[in-house]
DNA sequence: AATGAATGAGCCTTCATTCAT
DNA sequence: AATGAATGAAGGCTCATTCAT
């Protein structure tokens, strides 16, 4: 019996983490590659290589996995959020910091995701959209839309304030992630500058 | 007999525009409502009236029909883009001819759309990314890409550019469909002024 | 174009009216040799040989099929019972009508249905618990019962009366089945004899 | 240790014993609720708590376990009905005896049944047909078809009599317990006067 | 051309059964 | 022995597509 009992986990204790993670993995790369809509649970564990009946030993439906990415995501891009707000004391510097967490996790994430690419794929487009970037997203628009009622930036709109934010940052990270390498430093600076001086355009109207 | 010989069809060929246009119209909303990953082919077809086989006398499947919606939706906007885009002399009224003719096109889709439903339809989510959205917008990225190429906004990376622009128009855009009645001046005036005094800022930087 | 258009069916509708049928007939089987409960879709179809999509284009589903089954057999079974019945002046003659309406019946559909058996076919258990059996079944308890509430049994517990009036038709008219060939007569006299000399002794008592 | 050896199980052999009747338990009371072609031997496993592989050291499949059940039922109600049978001593008393004995089975099963329930569980259909409770049947069947043999109802076709008091004891059992609370007593007086009713019928004739 | 039934691939899900632990 | 995750064969059902009429 090992010594450090609460660190270590039976075998069928590693495989069943172990199969879970590939279920997730394998739904995240699906989500990223089909899009969400078209992916099937067949798809998800035809990736796993793991029989069909054993998906449901894990997850009730796509959906569940979904969500499970989701809350994935949120959990590990919480804390760098709020990392970067700590430091945050004004509207500007909470600007780039939510706007720089966003870049930091999205660079990230692709990161990951082409590391675990087989190198000579041929060229693979991702999507978007997959439920974690959803959830990571989600987060940030309610943390601007927050920071906006705290009068960051008063005499604006700010339901379309925060559109427009969200706008840009999906947008302009998009294109960060077609550049190698990912230069999140220059895309904030972008996103940052062009947020910023169009408030000021908004306020002074 | 039709007296203006070069404008009449034969009857054949009139039932034959005319299912065309039936299957066309029935996809569009059945995109609209349903979303387009969700929509089968006989969702389209049910509601033509027409028989199932008969689908595919005018298209080899649903991404066709999503091409002609495509096509269809480019021409009906590119003369309103046009006709905005010869009144601009200059970056600032381009960008805000741009922008009108795109929300102008995004009100008027939603308008027809919502007044052919019947009004006492329970509530009906509206989902945004029907194909012909997509070419529409598509047609202002490379129209704003193409100006920034021309210099209208010297000094500033064009990628990003146009993606904030997009960025800006595309979830300003969507916001403003979310209230009654729509509003394209003042969701103009929010995103022109955001965008405008976003480039002056990232050409002083 | 057929002279007598009425009674004429296109080749599509004839294959349309077989494959119906076909699939009834083919229910009607599998049913019986494997039990309504055991009975998958598949079953059925698979003993047709159309694709498996096509029974789906007939019915929604096994209930709906035993559900036309039932519908059938008492569509058969009533005029029989009926006319039967018109020649029942009292009790006696009732209780002989029905029994003798139903046992021919069932020896008329197992006749039918041995006869579509291949005759080298091994020896197969027939259950006798089909869809349309039970139908018919019903019909006669529905008579029975109503009988009794006129008084054709007075000081009878009605329930009990119907239930074994019901049990032995059903023992002996199985029991009857498995004897070749069916002998209506014989067995229609047993429980006949067995029905009216019971009834008397629970008149007496 | 165990003072009386040869009475005494170790413990494993007790948990063995133990087991094996939790699932015999499990699989008729699940039998008794949904029907014994609709129980999945995943229902019974659930019901017990054991794990789903330990179901396989006890029976080889649900058939398995419909057997021993009916073994089970067999040796439960054989006693029963020797003991009334060793008192019989005519034809007459004979079927009452068997008809008693059987009617006798079948309230106390049910009544155990019952009570095992949680008395504010919504409607429970009870299904009649467990396996235990056609072992009972086809013990009684036997038995009557032996009486007869032996010259209990001389002149009467066997067969059909057999079935015939079958039928009855079916029907009526069956009718009987849809009532509360069980009357055995009334139930049997009315199979059995009918049942020598309708042969003394037979007989005369 | 239009029709609409037939087709069969494929999806989701459940389940009996096995087997490594 | 007990465990419970893995397996893969079905089963129910939908759908794109074909094709005889």
């Amino acid at each position: 019996m090992p010594q450090i009992a609460y660190l270590s986990l039976g075998k069928r204790e590693q495989t069943k983490v172990q199969n879970r993670q590939a279920i997730l993995d394998a739904a995240r790369e699906v989500f990223g590659e089909l899009g969400y809509d078209n992916v099937t649970v067949r798809d998800i564990v035809r990736r796993t290589g793991l029989a069909a009946g054993t998906f449901y030993n894990y997850f009730d439906s796509k959906e569940a996995v979904a969500a499970a990415l989701s809350a994935d995501g949120a959990r590990r891009f919480a804390p760098i959020l709020k990392a970067q707000r700590a430091q945050a004391t004004d509207w500007e510097s909470f600007v780039r910091a939510a706007i720089a967490a966003y870049f930091a996790f999205l660079a990230d994430e692709h990161q990951s995701w082409l590391a675990r690419r087989p190198p000579d794929e041929p060229h693979l487009h991702i999507q978007g959209e997959t439920p974690e970037m959803q959830a990571v997203f989600a987060e940030v628009r309610d943390c601007i839309v927050d920071e906006i009622a705290r009068g960051g930036a008063q005499g604006v709109e700010p339901d379309f304030l925060a559109a427009a934010c969200i706008g840009v940052a999906r947008e302009v990270g998009d294109r960060m992630l077609m550049r190698r390498p990912f230069d999140t430093k220059t895309a904030t600076n972008f996103a940052v500058t062009m947020i910023l001086s169009g408030v000021n355009g908004l306020r002074d109207k």
